[in-house]
DNA sequence: GGAGCGATGTCCT
DNA sequence: GGACATCGCTCCG
């Protein structure tokens, strides 16, 4: 089947649901004129209010007001004094709701991802973008560019598309990274799957 | 290949 | 002021 954007529809569920059906989807993002893609292999889950691992749990900021807004957002965040991660809104307008990117399989643009990451990694295409910071890095998304952004509309420069692939099966782990919350099964990753990714899973 | 640790900016308490 | 949804380097096996 032909590739095509996700609707918004795709994201009004919970962030449980959104993240398993993610699995498998490719994440496409322009930048000067080449297309830079790669389909996610693992996924975390965070909810509102009762979740005290998401950062919508404390209530709206400035900076989570993204997770509160409609669903089918980009919500990118700066962590640890370097890294950025990606996440998507979920739930309806109003209702606080997220998926983060963990990993991908890089398909499109190794050499200008393996450029942003630094040109030893193109040797292991696996480094490029296996983990969260890793695969903004070799996307080249940014906080200051790339939050608040439509990914469902035709002309954004951030899209998730459905290329028709069906992982054979999804895995439910413990998120990794986190200090709270610690054994909800809210990690998402392709059973069987050989491409590798961050931690065990 | 795995454990330990430092780097480093932003946000909320 | 401290926590933080991380990464890559070192050192040790």
């Amino acid at each position: 089947m032909a590739e095509q954007i996700l609707p918004r529809s795709f994201y009004l569920d919970s962030p449980e649901i959104v993240a398993r059906n993610l699995l498998g989807k490719v994440i496409a993002h322009r930048l000067d004129g080449k297309r830079l893609s790669g389909r996610i292999v693992e996924v975390e889950a965070y909810l509102g209010l009762s979740d005290p691992a998401a950062h919508a749990s404390s209530g709206k900021t400035s900076r989570n007001a993204v997770l509160f807004g409609p669903p089918g957002f980009s919500y990118v965040y700066f962590i640890y004094g370097m890294h950025y991660c990606l996440n998507v809104s979920c739930m309806p307008d109003g209702e606080p709701g997220g998926v983060l990117i963990r990993a991908l399989e890089p398909v499109e643009g190794l050499d200008v991802m393996a450029q942003l990451r630094g040109s030893p990694h193109f040797t292991k295409p696996n480094l490029l973008t296996a983990g969260p910071g890793r695969l903004c890095q070799a996307l080249g998304i940014t906080r200051a560019t790339h939050n608040g952004l439509d990914v469902t509309l035709a002309d954004s420069s951030l899209q998730v598309l459905n290329d028709g692939y069906r992982p054979n099966s999804v895995i439910a782990t413990p998120r990794i990274g986190i200090t709270k919350a610690l054994e909800e099964p809210l990690r998402f990753v392709e059973g069987g799957k050989r491409f590798p990714r961050t931690k065990t899973g």
